[in-house]
DNA sequence: TAAATAGTGTCTCTTAGACAATATTAT
DNA sequence: ATAATATTGTCTAAGAGACACTATTTA
């Protein structure tokens, strides 16, 4: 339709808020487990929200979800990756916000104790467990994350991140179970890992309650070729 | 003090305009061409750009992306995914853009001849000849887009959406090895695709210079099943 | 019959997956 | 020795890839 001063709608010409909202995903008590933040007014009061916030006007979308992660967790040295745009209207009752979706993949050991020590409530729900009532269509992003992660598992190294820098194989193994939702076999599980020649063994050995095990540690050369053919081919 | 959608001062940003920017890719004259559009004003004055256009107060990105189609070439079925959204400050010199690029992917026969009508000259380019000088960084996401579809091209059908609805095993060959960039072996395609049980053949034939090509259809009701897994596993 | 194209079959090597066997520690 | 855990090996079926062969049309 021709656009008259009789039905131009300033509206339409708004411009959007954009946000960079980051999921940070960690394993925790043998859990992957998500870091959320409890909203304390409207909308969503008292909801469970995944952090955020706008995107000023000299960073990049990716450096606005980095400054997110360093504030939420005092993570630098962090794998993240852009997940997904979410823009529908009325995802925000308040205004139209349109949120570029990041998933953040960091070890535990490397989370600073200052987490969440803003204003805000902050805290880790396992992604099996989530709480009820998630804030905007953040339940919609948590699936997409864990999806995402998922498949990025097969065929990045991606897993690495999990882990602290030296680790079991059955460890790795363990990470892995979790992430997937199955068990994997033992056997099967470290001949792929061997043919993908992705990890080293540091020659030092961790005590269990049976036979030690190996510690490794992720060959960082590994990461050329890792990026051309799927991890575990 | 943590900035969240709580204590937003709107004052205290400007919010950025967004668009959202179509690949359109179709095979044409054996080849996979993307449609662009000629600029006629600063900035990138004459340079190729993708189509897109800002996303209005109460649509979806993805129905701003379905409008630019529609727009551009009359299309309305087709397959359409979210690529990855561009934001990089300085992007445009004008203003912050936030662009949510798409992918578009359609077969030739469906294209309205109206395409372009508007003032802006449109015209088809060779995915692998590209014009020498692209607009913004509309070259990157060309590179995004090709990436995506070759990956996408493996696991999902995809593919069948280049194609008319009735197509040789030859033809479908052919698409492929276009957009890989690769030749594949006959019969190894053909026995991926048979394992796929993905196309049915609709018992007519298509003349060639040898012996005629049977005619396939794609299964509809093999949508379902190729979501779960690799389409070529 | 020859050329051109479509379609099928075969062989080998690799990999996935299920499962079993062995190794090394603590109690 | 037994329990617990780590580590390695074996068997089978399926798939990938290279390549050769057969089939059906036109000229």
């Amino acid at each position: 339709m021709l656009e008259t001063a009789e039905n131009y709608d300033a509206s339409k010409y708004e411009r959007p808020s954009v946000t960079a909202d980051v999921v940070i995903l960690t394993l925790r008590e043998q859990d992957l487990q998500v870091l959320l933040i409890k909203r304390a007014r409207w909308p969503y009061d008292g909801s469970w929200a995944i952090p955020g916030g706008f995107v000023e006007k000299d960073e990049s979308l990716r450096q606005a979800a980095l400054r997110e992660l360093r504030e939420e967790t005092g993570v630098t040295d962090v794998y993240l990756e852009q997940l997904y745009t979410f823009g529908d209207p009325g995802r925000d009752p308040r205004t139209r916000v349109i949120t570029v979706a990041y998933l953040a993949v960091t070890s535990a050991d490397q989370i600073d104790p200052r987490a969440g020590s803003d204003a805000a409530e902050a805290r880790w729900w396992s992604m099996y467990a989530l709480p009820p009532s998630l804030a905007f269509d953040h339940d919609q992003i948590l699936d997409y994350a864990l999806t995402r992660l998922r498949y990025k598992l097969e065929y990045t190294a991606v897993g690495f991140q999990l882990l602290p820098k030296e680790f079991t194989l059955p460890e790795l193994q363990a990470a892995y179970e979790i992430i997937l939702g199955e068990m994997l076999d033992k056997g099967n599980f470290r001949k792929k890992l061997a043919r993908a020649n992705v990890v080293e063994p540091t020659g030092q050995y961790r005590q269990t309650a049976g036979r030690p095990a190996e510690l490794y540690r992720y060959r960082q050369d590994a990461v050329a070729e890792t990026r051309a053919r799927r991890l575990f081919p």
